[in-house]
DNA sequence: AAGGCCATGTAAGTAGTTACATGATTGA
DNA sequence: TCAATCATGTAACTACTTACATGGCCTT
């Protein structure tokens, strides 16, 4: 049941119609949970129904932009969801299993996919990074050299606290993205050298 | 269209019945494929119709065990599977999502769940690194010493070819385990710190 | 007025999850 | 013979995916 607090999540932070979402969950919010624009119609559709959001200005007409935005009840709800505890999924990866499936019926080529995907993992991690050198570009630098430090130095400044917070946590999603993109594509690279030479 | 695929490859590791397949997707693949036991009946029972697998001696009573084997077109239908191009899928993870969510609506407790999801994937971490040691002694000694080598040495020693080659791969996938949960805990704990002095 | 894009949807199919049902075997 | 456990399944539901449909707007 995550895709509904997505999306009030994202018109939480920004009130939009179903394809500004769309678009977004292909940026921002995409990288950590992703879904096509029927999903999120139809989960649009559940939501005003429940009474969690609302469209805002009048004409309800089909082929019209309509915009939507929170209603106390859905925030109410959300708050209620981040609180609740969930067990972590057992990864579950197709290319994993395609290597164990190689060492019972042999490499067929795999290699020339792993290098595909290790190119892939690379973008997108070049990507991440933009992103944090524009959006966190302070923090972005002492990255580097102290890894789990962080708790005294920034925290003083009295101004602005709410804000800092937000853009704290927003931070430590990109940081897992970055992570988990570097963590593939080392791996990879592990993984190539070990296979090639078959 | 993965699961066929963990089915097919499991039956040629090693012949089973479905409750015994079920066993082994909570250990070994499903470390890396998970499934229920109502999904693996469903799937052996679509394999068998397909005429990629059989089932062994003869009577297929109600509750009576069942073994399977893999015919010659389930496991051409494997090589062709392995061989096959397919994209990594974008990250999903409600935990991610409902850090951002706290962005928005504030933290309500979530530092409990993040030490809760630490000790849950400290606890798998140290499950993989038995796993090491038990299967890949030799390799896990050096695993610590150097990282992309790999290339020159092992490879000289002619004996034992196909043998040494399925358990490099399954090395390989056991390492991606190992290096992804150490990617959890690492990042939990600089979340741990980022959110604490809240 | 025609073609392209913006915007919102419907329909059908597949995969995965949750809850329940049924028969066989074994040990108290 | 009763309860527990082994073993195989059915049924109903939810989430996600893929393909297609419809209408409005804007440019040429």
């Amino acid at each position: 049941m995550s895709l509904p607090h997505a999306i009030l999540t994202a018109l939480l932070e920004r009130p939009s119609s179903g394809l500004e979402l769309t678009r977004r969950f292909d940026r921002s919010i995409g990288f950590f949970w992703s879904a096509t624009h029927q999903q999120i119609y139809r989960e649009l559709g559940r939501l005003e129904q429940s009474g969690l959001i609302q469209a805002v200005p009048g004409p309800p007409a089909r082929g019209q932009r309509k915009e939507y935005e929170v209603l106390p009840a859905g925030r109410a709800a959300l708050t209620e969801w981040v609180a609740e505890p969930q067990d972590p999924k057992p990864i579950r990866d197709p290319l994993l299993l395609r290597l164990r499936a190689a060492a019972v019926v042999g490499l067929q080529g795999l290699d020339a996919e792993l290098r595909r995907h290790l190119a892939l993992h690379q973008r997108q991690l070049a990507e991440y990074r933009e992103i944090e050198q524009r959006d966190f570009p302070a923090a972005a630098a002492a990255a580097g050299a102290s890894a789990a430090a962080g708790a005294g130095a920034g925290a003083g400044a009295g101004a602005g606290a709410g804000t800092s917070a937000e853009s704290r946590l927003q931070h430590l999603v990109l940081q897992a993205g970055i992570q988990l993109e570097t963590f593939w594509v080392e791996w990879l690279g592990q993984a190539i050298a070990g296979v090639v030479p078959e």
